[in-house]
DNA sequence: ATACTAAATGAATACTCATTCAGTACTCGT
DNA sequence: ACGAGTACTGAATGAGTATTCATTTAGTAT
């Protein structure tokens, strides 16, 4: 008998699951086209072919839908970073060029998530939430940018001993910055964006600081 | 009369222009404290100690007064970058220092004055006028840094020809970033921020790329 | 003092938008 | 094909907001 409530319940689950899907996915469009402050209930639901109460239905409170639909973006970089670094072994090498390769795949960095992305950090400083999930995936992230800055430094240091002075911290802010800069760069330019000069620049940096281990173009 | 005209003018404008003064100023305060979208216009006449009318009266339309927020702020910038770079001559090693000096100068990156610069971001994309100022202040000041990146890589080429490679335009870019990220930073810190150890991050990282211009720390 | 003008007020207006809920249309096991 | 129950609808509600404008206040010249 708890069996058959059981049943019953996860068919109206995996219905109303399609439902909730498409209603997220038309948020982060929404929010991509018009921001937070153009967002409303009435376009997220006529974008997710559904009535406004359905919106509600599923999320209870707008805020609550928008926090999701930020949930949604972060995880999905959070997957796509994890699962390119578990690729590069543990080698910052290949780890480092991996992390380009990720912030400028096209999926990753659609011009919607990446606008859905800057529309949350502008309301961070407002919204404690929204400013937390924000927050810990970029030190979460820097931090393993650093750590890979840190290794490749001392391994060109032990290697030729050309005795040069490579700050870790310093230059793994500036990998980070330089790639922030190319999402900036794509929420201005949309479509337009030129995702191969962009991978280009961020392999130039690495051979200009580490030309022992990435090669010039 | 057209003297005694001019002067009543003339008083009634100052008297005017404060009470303009004052509402741009709240503006400002109330967008860095609640982000655009909780940004009222009874907030800003609340903060400015103003009626709401006035507000209207000196401005027309709510977009506009934050279209004006947006243009001060952005004019700030540029000033205090361009009072900067003169102040160094056209010597690019003084000009990069002055960079860091006037992005993490306590005044000009008041966290308020970084919140209104996000908040702004955040709605670019939907906002076509936004995003053209902003997004000319960034190339302007992008320029420059490349600029200045190439010289300092002439210089150092010619003088110990030490045979490095180094890509003018994506170490400027990682420049960039690095300020960049320390902003982002200001956001999510406040005042708690510590603005010398930025100070010091950024001069590593030139000082990493530069050494026979920059010391060491 | 008085008259005149510009600046400021704030209650009233005319929206917009999230949220509710009574009712309808589905879905699915039988 | 049916009935029980869920998922969904969308018009109605009301809270909140930008903007208006008739009136008051403050500043200046005569």
């Amino acid at each position: 008998m708890l069996a058959v409530a059981d049943l019953a319940q996860r068919r109206n689950e995996a219905l109303s699951a399609r439902t909730r899907a498409a209603i997220l996915e038309a948020t982060i469009a929404v929010i991509a086209r018009h921001s937070l402050s153009g967002t409303t209930v009435q376009l997220v639901a006529e974008a997710a072919k559904v009535a406004p109460g359905t919106v509600i239905l599923h999320f209870q409170k707008k805020d609550a839908l928008l926090m999701a639909a930020l949930e949604k973006v972060a995880v999905e970089f959070e997957q796509a970073r994890r699962a390119a670094l578990d690729q590069a072994g543990g080698d910052p090498v290949k780890a480092l060029e991996a992390i380009i390769d990720v912030n400028l795949d096209p999926k990753v960095s659609d011009p919607a998530n990446v606008a859905v992305w800057y529309a949350f950090w502008g309301e961070a400083r407002a919204r404690k939430l929204y400013l937390e999930r924000i927050g810990a995936y970029d030190t979460m992230s820097q931090e393993s940018v650093d750590r890979f800055f840190k290794e490749l430094i001392a391994r060109e240091e032990s290697g030729g001993g050309k005795q040069r002075h490579l700050n870790a911290q310093a230059l793994a802010l500036g990998f980070s910055g330089l790639l922030e800069w190319q999402w900036q760069e794509i929420l201005v330019s949309g479509r337009a964006y030129d995702r191969v000069a962009a991978k280009r620049n961020a392999r130039a940096y690495l051979a200009s600081i580490f030309p022992d281990s990435f090669a010039p173009d």
